[in-house]
DNA sequence: CCTTCCTTGGAAAGCGCTTACATTCGGCCC
DNA sequence: GGGCCGAATGTAAGCGCTTTCCAAGGAAGG
């Protein structure tokens, strides 16, 4: 095997210069037809295949787009990796996916920030929470952001109404006639770094408040957005004060609850009524009562509107706010009470 | 903001050629203490950031491991993207994830494997099935790999041993005393692309064998590895000749297989034992027995290997077998039927 | 005191592309 | 028919590093 081709082999063969064969490659303009077929069939003579990297420091761009998330192996940020993935490739652009996870994780990411921004032309961020100054900072650099999650007004960004979401599922087990409704996933205090979060409690918040109700400290149990963070916030809940209902955050946090209702001996919906947040499949499976967003789709708009811009697309910033909807379940239902009891 | 600091700004700050720059600030030797502790210095204070483009094409090394899998958004492939992306990330290595599917997939992937292989400098391969001819072809080739879910003999491995595995959950509602056991997630034409899945199937058989039992083709049902793919293949066993029990090749599928099991007004385990595959946190959750794999040690371990190979090592191909091991729960388990009734 | 060796550091040649600029050439207009 | 213009192509200067090869200088040895 003899060493890989490079475009002057090619140019040598097809008998015109470099720049002749990187025009044509490229389907750049001021290539004639007929030399343009030359090269393509010199190229792939000798299989050539550009050195990405000689590529990119020559033309100072990177031909890839960051995706930065908190974690891999949940089901909303697989998905969300997924969705931006599907687009790249069908762009043919490359995907660099820095996880901002582990302690400091925010730091360190700002602190690789200049770094990064020599390795990938433009970048998506999902659920980030920075200081305000330092998302001045990335909106003054050249580099197109989008972030998914998160709307700071100065990048383009792809948001569900967290609030009215949370509103909704809560009025939902309002009409149901729960008064004692749990929040599992958020405490007071979840604002500093998770906005979704906090924005989900206070539409629940806000929900109650119409009702004339409110959240009690012990009716909220903050934990990792897991089946087993469910689990162990759910048994926080438990107790002489326990709720007849519970909002969580997050499927996986619900399946906890759920587990840690059963556990308990407490039929659901029975003893106690749950909604969780997402709608993954397992969801409809177990007859989760959730809300719906479109994961991959928020992922993908994301993913397109970095895209946009790359390709100069100017204008004002643009904002998506994705429908949710409530997917109403057994979970909730008192009607298909017995139904549950007889199986699973 | 003036323009990024190149190593040249750095050497002629610290009073030093660009190549003493470039050896201190890799660690490498033939510099003194004093002159490294200036360049560090020097570049500390121009916030340099070696372009990574120019270092890759002078290097002729991308510091970049690829991983190819066939999709992102499973529990199983999620969380071998995430080991190898702790392994990597740690050793201040880019990941470079290749999805490989949709039509042709496997194909297309290998007609890029001479370009891909400019961008990365070692591959985990995962579930990849590729003709004998291409797995030579690649061991041929000068970049190490490491796979997944595969053992070539080619390359080092990360596998599970999946006859053993299934078969264990075979003896185990064998043990129960069921006769009619169905399979979920494979059919006999399985081998094809699936070795996995073949393999499973095969040790099911032996298991059943070894009772004088067989599997016939109306308890064997394929579909799609997700809970909609499980719920349809369920669908397909039930009739007059359901089976008892049944085994689906991923935890995904048994949900499904439970929620078409409900639906049937079929109790699990009373009516109807189901084993899953693989132990993902609902499974516990939700009582199903399945089968544990340790899914990111195995990616990680596969990343160590790509990494082993990458620092040098020599030595035989590893080819690692990690233990499996039967989660025994609800699903199967009679004493439990009567809370599995009350509850849940 | 001179040679030999080893360590540190510099000069410079690439790595394989992209692209600004220069050149050529064939019409086309007046 | 000469000059002009634009399309097609070539020339060559980088892009910002790594690395080989070489020089210098100090330590060690005779």
């Amino acid at each position: 095997m003899s060493r890989a081709a490079k475009i002057e082999d090619v140019a040598s063969r097809a008998g015109v210069s470099v720049a002749t064969v990187s025009r044509a490659l490229r389907g750049l303009p001021h290539v004639s037809q007929a030399t343009r077929e030359k090269v393509l069939r010199a190229a792939e003579e000798l299989d050539y295949r550009p050195n990405p990297h000689a590529a990119r420091l020559a033309a100072g761009r990177s031909g890839t787009v960051g995706v930065a998330l908190p974690v891999l192996n949940s089901w909303f940020y697989a998905n969300v990796l997924a969705g931006v993935e599907a687009v790249l490739a069908e762009e043919a652009l490359d995907m660099h996916v820095v996880v901002v996870d582990g302690p400091d994780a925010v730091e360190r990411f700002i602190a690789e920030l200049p770094a990064l921004s020599k390795r990938v032309d433009g970048l998506v961020l999902c659920d980030l929470f920075m200081p305000d100054q330092l998302w001045e900072d990335l909106a003054g650099g050249p580099m197109p952001v989008a972030t998914i999650g998160v709307d700071t007004g100065l990048f383009d960004s792809v948001t569900i109404d967290n609030v009215v979401a949370a509103s909704d599922a809560t009025d939902h087990l309002l009409d149901l006639g729960h008064t004692r409704i749990g929040l599992i996933g958020a405490g007071p205090e979840a604002a500093a770094d998770n906005e979704s979060a906090a924005l989900r409690r206070r539409g629940m918040i806000e929900a109650l408040r119409r009702r004339a109700l409110d959240l009690p400290p012990e009716l909220e149990a903050a934990g990792s957005f897991s089946v087993a963070g469910g689990k162990e916030a759910m048994q926080e809940l438990l107790g002489d004060t326990a709720p007849t209902a519970v909002f969580c955050l997050s499927d996986e946090m619900a399946i906890g609850a759920m587990w840690a209702a059963d556990e308990a001996g407490l039929a659901v919906p029975g003893d106690l009524a749950v909604v969780g947040f997402d709608d993954q499949p397992v969801a409809e499976a177990l007859g989760l009562t959730t809300v719906r967003q479109p994961v991959s789709i928020m992922a993908a708009r994301a993913a397109n509107f970095v895209l946009a811009r790359l390709e100069g697309e100017e204008g004002p910033v643009e904002r998506h706010v994705m429908p949710t909807q409530l997917q109403k379940r057994r979970s909730t239902d008192f009607r298909h009470l017995t139904h549950v009891h007889a199986h699973s």
